[in-house]
DNA sequence: CCGATATTGAGAATTCATTATCATCTTGAA
DNA sequence: TTCAAGATGATAATGAATTCTCAATATCGG
């Protein structure tokens, strides 16, 4: 925490969230977890603490596809993401293909890659009817 | 051309542009380019026109995290994308690793995919300077 | 415990891509 | 050539995520 920053319940919260998460989450996301650590807290803190964190390196954002941004803690080691199409909640895949840099076309220096699957999640497969469309439960 | 529909200067020009290119183009991008055939043409044509190519299954959507839509003519092999840092520019990536499906998580159902490398584009190596900076060029 | 000040919550405001509106212009069948 | 219906262009309107405003509140060094 940078010098000048307060600790503060809603503070801990958002972390508090997206560390027992263990997957990417969304503004929305964070919101209604981090209600059960600090009750009343407000969107707008929300994104404002999520911007202090990321100017901090503790949190990135993660970017998938068409979807609106998400967040995770910083640290983990290079992996990628799972969104599953049922319940819409993002998963990290440990692995990577690797030797992405040989499928550019002649004269392209790559840099960097994002690989993202689709499916469906393990708790989605095994309740098709309820699992789904709760991505905040 | 679905029945109903008229054949005119905007529409082919939407279609030449994304010929031309060989490449995801954005609306704005297209709307430049289509500039050439059919002066005047308007954003709103440009959106209009799409979402009807879309759905006679002539154009599909091209959508790379944390980017505007793209738009590119259906019919390519399976592919991915690369994003040049510089110029902005996205361009088509032939091949693709596969075997991809094990790297989700146990009792993971994968059945897509989507791979983007990111980089400097082959024009933008050579002309640092100059090259980029114009997506619409 | 105090007080200076960082932080918060609620809601207004902003941003920006995309869509709707509508008067005017084109297309294409007759 | 004619004209009904589809298309277009300019611009207003939407929709949705994110940011700003500001009065009220909480933190923490002294």
């Amino acid at each position: 925490m940078l010098p000048n920053e307060r600790s503060t319940r809603q503070r801990h919260a958002i972390l508090a969230a997206l560390r027992a998460a263990q997957r990417p989450l969304l503004p929305t996301e964070i919101l209604e977890l981090a209600q059960h650590d600090a009750p009343g807290i407000g969107i707008a803190t929300i994104y404002r603490n999520l911007k202090t964190f990321m100017e901090e390196g503790a949190v990135q954002l993660v970017q998938l596809p068409g979807e609106n941004a998400r967040y995770e803690l910083c640290g983990k080691p290079h992996h990628h993401h799972f969104l599953c199409r049922a319940c819409t909640r993002v998963f990290d895949v440990a692995g990577c293909p690797g030797a992405l840099e040989g499928l550019a076309p002649n004269g392209f220096a790559v840099d960097g890659h994002e690989l993202t699957l689709y499916g469906q999640c393990a708790d989605c497969r095994s309740a098709p009817e309820a699992a789904g469309n709760t991505p905040s439960s």
